[in-house]
DNA sequence: AGCACGCCGACT
DNA sequence: GTCGGCGTGCTC
């Protein structure tokens, strides 16, 4: 038997096992997390090396690897064993974890083009006719033999008729030709015209559109290019986020004491090895110029920097710091940017283009050559959790996990620190830094809370009160800006009837449907559920339809009769559809081409507004009762965040909150600014109830489209469940199976069970060998599972 | 996840 | 008769 190298191979899907695959020596030695093509099932995929593998039970017959796609892998090790703890931590499948950290032009198989081969027998009629021997296949006779039956070319490649070419064209210059210039060779322009004589001779640059004018036809441009007369001019690449103008003037910004304190601390830690720090500092207190000031010491050790912010197109401030500060050696990644933008982008942070790196969650897989820090901004934010395709995992936690790897100092920022995070401080596992004071004449605003009980206005404006009337109409006046927060889009968040009560429902998932004015339109916001013209009730038919409640919409057609003088835009994901749009916005606003400025979390974030003197919270209670054991550390953590926004540079800023609860601690830890009161009730209340910190979730999600089945399930796993944790020696409780808390989504019920233990690790590899050993867990094909480990929220 | 196969209902 | 719906089973 000839001897045979046998390699595990990872494939992207819900099939977390690896495959094992014979690696003929021409092949030659592979690099982890390499990109191979392998014959899988009917077809090809791209897979992953994992490394070698034993031989597997005897009924599986081995299949040969094809071909490498890539002459090395493009995985160093340490990105590597980084992708591939996520993979167990998050009980993700290997090869989804190597996908994300590669951007899409090299994860998506890879470039095929057919051609025909040159020996070719009988064919039926229709084929015949197409057939060019030996010639490679247009796209469009490819799409034309899709359509005379399924599956033809995938019969034609296994019979022989049609060969595959596979090209490395990733590596291919696809810039899209911008226009065409002569060269030198001009003058041989004769030979491209017969009879009607040559098309004329042009300078400079000029597109195909001004070309045929000229009298250039298609016929003339391809046989100018064939000969080399004409030369493409490519488009010149757009800089990732070029819209965001970098600010040079911040190069010129001197610490201040605390600040200067912060950077001395964290400064000879970079040549220590892994530590992490906590950063907490008051909004406006200047992080950013902190982490700037830590970046350049890093690159000054010829290391690199990645940095991680929430949602980039909100954090354009940040960004435009980096800029002004490092130039072109900061790059972003992001999922607004275009393919190639990303594969340039990833390229560039290769080849040490790049030193600095500016993203979401998904640039913590940066493929950046000897980090030297990584800087986790906004660490509290909720965005950093990935939950919904796998890998399931949380930015900053990996942050941490990869900042070890490296054996390097990880910082986390932030004004309102997770309750997590802030307890591993006073632990003393991370080291707390702090900032208290705003620089220069900056302080912070004063927060005054008003009882919608007692002072909301009545009627049509019932969503503002007496007090921030007044106190709008005043700064206005002034020639001040404003900003509203209202944490719900649309125009109503319920609609009633008037006759009979009903209120039209998501026949997905069965939660209340938002009114939208244009077009009456009913909308899911979690599924997208669309339906206009709403005019009658459903149920009893009558057209006598309240609307109850406000949302942004509904607030923005109030103002003009509230507010004569202002002049209002709105931010919420409605009027900024792309990411671009949103910073425009913000622009616009920061311009003072509008005085008032209307929105929901957008405008929460990273927004630096000197002429901005009051923030109004219209309702600062919503969704401090969301059935969920964070939704008090958001609440808090938004409410901080937008009172940050006011009074920025000299003038005293003022913040009002309207509630219906004033009495509620929450409510005035946060008109306070006072994390530490908050932090202290929080982590009490997370204590009692057995909640992180103290334990680690996951969260064990089920959803069929048959209830009862769905049901049965779920009871059945708790049980199965419970025996194995026991029989594992595991301490862990398991709560549920209960319904989520938006148990019927996208059509289906769900229904969820609750892990908690503090053996977090050993429980995932317990779930991991019994989703081996027992394929699947044993479920009904029509039963979906969901394991989420360390989960942002229980929905 | 794809992608095939396979078994039942609405058409020419 | 067929076209085509999507239930279910497999992938080294």
């Amino acid at each position: 038997m000839p001897s045979r190298t046998l390699i595990a191979v990872a494939i992207t899907g819900p099939m977390r096992r690896s495959f094992t695959y014979d690696l003929p020596d021409d092949i030659g030695p592979l690099g982890k997390g390499q990109r191979l093509l392998v014959p899988f099932g009917k077809g090809r995929k791209l897979g992953y090396y994992l490394g070698p593998a034993e031989p597997p039970p005897s009924h599986i017959t081995i299949k040969q690897v094809l071909k490498k796609l890539d002459e090395e892998s493009f995985f160093s090790p340490e990105l590597f064993d980084f992708c591939h703890w996520m993979a167990e931590y998050y009980f993700a499948n290997p090869a989804d974890v190597l996908a994300s950290a590669l951007p899409s032009m090299l994860k998506t198989a890879v470039a095929v083009r057919y051609r025909w081969a040159e020996q070719i027998g009988e064919l039926p009629q229709a084929i015949h006719q197409l057939c060019k021997p030996g010639r490679k296949i247009s796209s469009a006779t490819i799409l034309s033999l899709h359509q005379t039956g399924k599956s033809v070319v995938r019969k034609l490649i296994r019979e022989g008729i049609i060969e595959e070419v596979w090209e490395g064209d990733a590596d291919e210059d696809n810039r899209p030709t911008a226009g065409y210039r002569m060269t030198d060779d001009a003058d041989l322009i004769l030979l491209v015209g017969k009879g009607k004589g040559p098309p004329p001779q042009f300078y400079g640059e000029k597109s195909r559109t001004e070309l045929k004018e000229l009298g250039w036809s298609d016929h003339y441009l391809s046989k100018a290019l064939k000969l080399c007369l004409l030369q493409p001019v490519l488009a010149e690449p757009v800089h990732p986020l070029d819209f965001i103008k970098g600010r040079p003037e911040v190069r010129g910004l001197k610490l201040n004491q605390e600040q200067q304190t912060v950077v001395d601390t964290v400064t000879p830690a970079l040549a220590a090895g892994f530590k992490p720090f906590l950063l907490h500092g008051i909004t406006g207190s200047g992080k950013t110029i902190v982490y700037c000031h830590l970046t350049q010491e890093v690159i000054n050790r010829k290391q690199t920097v990645l940095m991680l912010t929430p949602e980039i197109a909100l954090s354009g401030a940040t960004l435009a710091y980096f800029r002004g500060y490092f130039g072109d050696r900061v790059t972003v990644i992001h999922s607004a940017m275009t393919d190639r933008e990303r594969l340039d982008s990833w390229r560039g942070i290769r080849q040490g283009k790049y030193q600095i790196v500016v993203g979401p969650r998904s640039a913590i897989f940066a493929p950046l050559p000897d980090i030297g820090l990584i800087i986790v901004d906004e660490e509290h934010d909720g965005s950093y959790k990935q939950d919904d395709p796998s890998p399931r995992f949380h930015g900053r936690d990996s942050a941490i996990m990869r900042a070890k790897l490296n054996n390097v100092p990880v910082v986390l920022g932030s004004a309102s620190p997770s309750v997590e995070s802030y307890y591993q401080a006073s632990q003393g596992r991370y080291q707390l830094l702090e900032l208290t004071q705003r620089p220069g004449e900056a302080v912070l605003p004063d927060v005054r809370v008003v009882d919608m009980r007692i002072d909301g206005v009545k009627g049509e404006a019932g969503f503002v009160s007496f007090p921030l009337k007044k106190e709008v109409e005043k700064r206005l006046a002034a020639d001040q800006q404003v900003i509203l927060f209202l944490n719900r889009r649309g125009y109503a968040p319920m609609l009633r009837c008037g006759e009979c009560g009903f209120t039209p429902t998501c026949p997905s998932c069965n939660i209340r449907l938002t009114y939208h004015k244009v077009g009456h339109r009913l909308t899911c916001h979690y599924c997208g559920f669309t339906r206009s013209n709403y005019s009658s009730c459903d149920q009893c038919f009558g057209t006598r339809i309240l609307y109850m409640g406000a949302g942004t919409q509904k607030v923005e057609e109030t103002i003009p009769k509230l507010f004569a003088q202002a002049q209002t835009i709105r931010l919420d994901s409605d009027s900024a559809a792309g990411r671009i749009s949103a910073h425009q916005i913000l622009n616009a606003f920061a311009k003072r081409e509008f005085n008032l400025l209307l929105g929901t979390q957008m405008v929460t974030k990273g927004l630096d507004m000197p002429n901005v003197s009051l923030v109004g919270v219209l309702s600062a209670d919503s969704g401090s009762d969301l059935p969920d054991f964070r939704s008090s550390e958001k609440t808090f953590a938004r409410l901080l965040q937008v009172a940050g926004r006011s009074g920025r540079a000299g003038i005293k800023g003022e913040v009002i909150f309207q509630t219906y609860a004033p009495e509620s601690l929450l409510i005035t830890d946060a008109s306070r600014q006072d994390y530490k009161s908050f932090y202290a009730r929080e982590l009490v209340s997370r204590q009692e109830c057995s909640f992180p910190p103290f334990v680690r979730l996951t969260n064990v999600v089920f959803s069929a489209s048959e209830e009862k089945e769905l049901e049965e399930t779920a009871l059945d796993f708790y049980e199965r469940l419970k025996a194995r944790l026991s029989q594992s020696k595991i301490k862990a409780q398991v709560l549920g199976p209960h319904p989520c808390p938006l148990y019927q989504l996208r059509k289906s019920y769900r229904r969820h069970l609750f892990v908690k233990t503090n053996q977090q690790v050993a429980l995932v590899r317990m779930l991991t060998e019994w989703e081996s050993a027992e394929s699947r867990f044993k479920l009904p094909a029509t039963v979906k599972i969901i394991i989420d480990v360390d989960p942002d929220d229980m929905m």
